[in-house]
DNA sequence: CTCGTTGCAAACTCTTTGCAATAAC
DNA sequence: GTTATTGCAAAGAGTTTGCAACGAG
């Protein structure tokens, strides 16, 4: 189900703001945050209100439609998300960010989390950073670690 | 080596404001954020503007003795932190939070994540969140999951 | 005594709220 | 036509900056 039909079926309307936000994040490969989705859209041409954009990112987040991510210190942005659980790797150089699969390895961790702290585990964020094929190639020379 | 020690080595001085906010700091077991330990603070009838709040915690970060705590929806606030790579578990319901260790379990993970995407892998923000033992107690009626 | 550090006020940025106008269904 | 959604303006929250006064070393 794409998520114009999601978003029907769960009640909300089809407008153009909402389209328009979806189609720029659905062509972007870097986080966005509200200001610069209204950054961009304006560069585009496209008028729309700061204020929808934040309406419209909190009811895509509320729906699963986008995941945020974070950098190491702080939330950077969002992205379209498939369904289920969603892990990004976030280049330090540039802010490209692919989502990678999930997390099987992660059973092992959980148990012995529970047992060290006795917390039950519910929910868990991990994000890897890193570098980017393309700015590894750029960094060659010099601060390549 | 204790933080004030490490603070000298570091050239920077020990205030009051700083030894304050890291006795704070160090007998709380919720993350603490700018405004709360100010606001903590003024309880126990300590003067101290909030702007050297936010230049003590930025500090101690910069140092590396205190890290950031998130929740699922951005940063909730720092922690002390002991050396090396910290990662924490947070209850969703009262907030406390406690460190784990390490996470050899990772390097699985990392090996394939560089596989599928191809990116160099540098750091990783993992946390987990769930519920305390104290609040699964306080739960058990009710929203038990 | 010197210079890093603090505190205040003010500036700034980001985010949220109220309400009338608009447009999706 | 009805009601969700938008856009504006204004309020609110959190954070940063400039500068004179203070105090740790």
């Amino acid at each position: 189900m794409d998520w114009q039909t999601f978003l029907s079926k769960a009640g909300y309307r089809l407008s153009e703001p909402r389209k328009t936000i979806m189609k720029l994040m659905e062509t972007t490969e870097k986080p966005l945050n509200p200001l610069g989705i209204h950054r961009l859209l304006r560069e585009q041409g496209v008028h729309l209100g700061l204020v929808s954009v934040y309406r419209t990112l909190e009811l895509f987040l509320s729906l699963g439609l986008i995941s945020q991510v974070f950098q190491q210190d702080g939330l950077v942005g969002y992205l379209p998300s498939s369904f289920g659980h969603h892990h990004f790797i976030v280049c330090q150089n540039c802010q490209k960010a692919v989502e990678f699969a999930g997390t099987e390895d992660m059973q092992d961790l959980i148990q012995r989390i529970r047992a060290e702290t006795h917390f039950q585990v519910r929910e868990h964020l991990l994000q890897f950073f890193g570098l980017c094929p393309e700015c590894q190639s750029l960094l060659k020379d010099g601060e390549k670690q």
